[in-house]
Order: C-alpha cells, then sequence, then structure tokens
DNA sequence: CTTGAACCTCACGCCACGGGAGGTCCTACG
DNA sequence: CGTAGGACCTCCCGTGGCGTGAGGTTCAAG
C-alpha cells in the first residue's frame, strides 16, 4: 500500500476529509493520483507534503503563507519572523482587552458598567472627530499599551467619582477637586503638552458636548460631567 | 438638526458607513425614521445606541453578543466574565505560539526548520492514531503550556543532537547518551509513566516508523531517529 | 437648473473549512 | 454472484463582519 486514500490520510494526520478536498481544491495538497473511477491517491511525497502543511499550520500561518514559504525554503525564516510579530502584537491586544475587561469587572457596579463603557466611547469620538488623524499618531507613539494603562487609570477615576456623587459629597470637597485635577491631567495626556492642541481638544469638548451628549441625554452621566465641571470651577 | 444622516453619523462615531448599514440590516443599530425618499435618520436614540454597541465592539464581543448583552443589562456582567475567560485562553494559545516560534528561530538553521517541523508533525501523528483521545485527554491535563514547554524542550534536544551529528559525534558519546536519554524521559512525559501505555506507544513508534516515516523517506530527520536509536543501544 | 456629493439597494468576496444533498464506487459477507 | 453499507465523488450553501463595487436616486450648493 504505497498509495494513500483520502480517508485514511484524515485518519493519520488528524485532519478531516474536508480540509483535504480543500487542499486539493486550492492546490496546496493535491492527491497526484487518481483511480479509473476518480478516487485521490496520495503518494508518499503527498503526504509528506501534507504534513508539512500540518505543520505550519499549527503555527498559526494561512494557507497563502504556508504556499509561499513551501515554494521556496529560503523564505521560511522571514515568514515566521513576520508570523511572530504578528503574535507578539496580537499579545499586546489581547492583553489590553484584558486590562480593560478585569478594571470594568472589578471597580463596576451592573447597572453603572454600560453607561460607563458609553461615556468612554463618545469621549473618545470627542477627539477623532476633528484631530482624529492627530490623535491616532499620538496613540501610535505612546503605544497600545500606554493607551489602555490610561483608559484604565480612567476607569478608575469615573468609579471614584460616582461614588462620591452617589454619597452626596459636594463637588466642592477636596477629595473631588483632586479627582478633577486627575481627571484634567489624564486629559492632558491624551491632548498632549501642546497647550495648541489642548485648547483645540477642548473647543472640540465643548461644542460637541452640545451636539452628542446633550441629544442624546445622558442619564447619569451628564451630571458627572457636570459634576466635575463644578469641581474644576472650585479650584 | 435633531436627526442624524448615516454620513455624519459615520463620520463622528468613526465607523464606516458600510458597517452603519450592517448594524442596520441585521437589526442591531437600525435608524428609527426615515425620510419620504427613504434616506436613514438616526434618533437621539439611536446614536446613543449606536456608541453603546462601539464600546462593547472595543471589548472585542460578536455582535450577536452584543446584542444580548443590550437587551437585557443584567446579562452585562456573566457575558463580560465569559469575555474574560475567551480572552485569557487565547492569551495562553498566543503566548504558546509565541514561544515555539521563539525556539525554532532561535536555534534551527534555515534549512533545518522545515524539516524539523515536519518531525514533529509526524511524530505527534504516531500518537494520534490510535491512543488519540487518550493523548488528547493528557494533553488536556497537563494544559496547553505544559504542552508547548515539552515542544520547546523537543526543539531546543533536536538542535543539540543535530549539532553533534553535524560534528560528527559519535552515538556512543556520553553526550549523545545522555541526549538521548533526555529524549525517552521526553517521550515518557507525552506517554505517560503508565508501563502499558508507553510500551503500546512504542509499538505504535515502531510499526509506524515502517509505515509513514520510511514512506516518505524523511531526508536528514531519518538519519536522527536512527542516531538516538544507536545512543539509546549505547546505555 | 445643474452638478457633484451623498444616499439607496443588491450582491459578490473574504478565510478555512463544516455540513448536507445526491450520486457512484469499493469491499466484505453471505 | 449479489447486495448492503461504508467510502468516495462533485456541487453548493453557510459562517462573521463587513469591504468593495455597480447601478440608480436624491439632496444641497451655486
Amino acid at each position: 500500500m504505497t498509495r494513500w486514500s483520502i480517508g485514511d490520510l484524515a485518519k493519520a494526520s488528524g485532519l478531516t476529509v474536508r480540509a483535504l478536498y480543500h487542499y486539493d481544491e486550492i492546490g496546496l495538497v493535491v492527491a497526484s493520483e487518481r483511480t479509473a473511477s476518480g478516487h485521490r491517491r496520495y503518494t508518499p511525497d503527498d503526504v509528506r507534503r501534507l504534513y508539512q502543511v500540518r505543520s505550519l499550520r499549527q503555527l498559526g500561518l494561512s494557507l497563502d503563507e504556508i504556499r509561499s514559504a513551501l515554494s521556496r525554503s529560503d523564505s521560511l525564516r522571514p515568514i515566521f519572523e513576520a508570523q511572530l510579530a504578528a503574535l507578539t502584537a496580537q499579545a499586546h491586544q489581547v492583553e489590553a482587552l484584558r486590562s480593560r475587561l478585569t478594571a470594568l469587572l472589578d471597580g463596576h457596579t451592573t447597572e453603572s458598567l454600560l453607561s460607563t463603557l458609553e461615556m468612554m466611547s463618545v469621549y473618545e469620538s470627542y477627539f477623532t472627530a476633528d484631530q482624529l488623524t492627530d490623535l491616532r499618531s499620538r496613540a501610535a507613539a505612546m503605544g497600545p499599551e500606554a493607551v489602555e494603562a490610561l483608559k484604565a487609570s480612567w476607569l478608575e477615576l469615573v468609579k471614584q467619582l460616582r461614588q462620591h456623587m452617589a454619597d452626596g459629597t459636594p463637588a466642592s470637597d477636596p477629595r473631588v477637586v483632586e479627582l478633577s485635577r486627575q481627571w484634567d491631567a489624564l486629559g492632558a495626556k491624551f491632548t498632549g503638552d501642546d497647550p495648541a492642541i489642548k485648547a483645540a481638544a477642548q473647543r472640540s469638548w465643548e461644542e460637541n458636548k452640545t451636539s452628542i451628549s446633550t441629544q442624546i441625554g445622558w442619564p447619569a452621566d451628564n451630571g458627572l460631567v457636570e459634576y466635575v465641571s463644578q469641581a474644576r470651577a472650585a479650584r
């Protein structure tokens, strides 16, 4: 038995018959021979190629990448390096999401979860409108992790401010004033230290406050923004 | 302007017009109103919902998950927790792939990259044939990270053995014998300490050696397996 | 009134297959 | 030698979250 049927090969390799059909269709692993009636016969070379493909798939490469990797063996190393870079980037993204979710779950009540998210989302939009490119490049310069760290700090701030609001702490209270200072400091990190950009962001914020946030009638968080404004005024 | 056109909303939210069409199509964010000619008019409530959707998307939730999350706000927390668990699992997978790729790039020549992978792939198949379920459960018990650690150790072993072969070190050399011992120890970790399973795995290995690996005529690694066999005999 | 931008619907493409329909072929058993 | 049932064949639709046209209508500014 020097030729393999598709079913036997599927069992031996742990792949499905359907996957082998697919590899055949796209020309990645083609059965070199057929029986008179059209059944696939895989030669030892075909089997070898399948195992190569399988091993590369386990590294997370796409079928197209595998195809070009197998076409010239000297392209393996750059492809691996690219894949490693992609995986590293993905690891950072996943870690960023994880930290955000952890911060959310850890610090916020069930009721405030959605409105907190919504507020962050709208707040982010204030800047993506006009200075979008500027902020994107700034975010790129800081690195995604730093951006996520900022967002996590922000979540913490919102949590504490909400707590003070719920407790009825006046906005002029030193603790609240301190939090409002941190709020502005965070905003400054987003907008950078350049006063011109800061002013533009502030203008953007004020304009949009009357366009978006009042339009959608923020239920609880409109109050929060007001609260921070009052605390800021108390400085 | 208390109603938003789709283009303005796209600009404000940073999403594309096509994405908004899609959300409308699947009923996730529907424009509550239309002009006489059929142009979408988004009400403030629609806008609010869009920002909620966008914020949940940024956490990596699927549109279906978002739909159910928004249908009952009390389902947010369990969904977040599930997402956190999924992200944690994904982080482990990515990390496992990264460590494998790093081990490969770090220790192997361009020529040996593919054959090393192929060998691992075939070797793995020896066990997935008959004792597949047994090994899968064992792998599950060890956890994916432990499995990846084993594979990384294996890569290191192969690297050193290949080096000795290239240097012409005889298989009876104590260093090579030691490596062969580690090779078997690694195999034992794969197959477990149960002698019965070990024997079965050994049989499987021997049988398949004559079926698969000789069939596909391993170019360089056939020699490596031989080399290890000789070193094992020298013990 | 005209033009160009914005908007509409319809529909195919992506990626790596899963799953099913409907038919042919192989193999072991009686 | 017949037959049953498993293995195999091709064709085609579905997945998720839109991107990217095609081809037509409508809006807003000049």
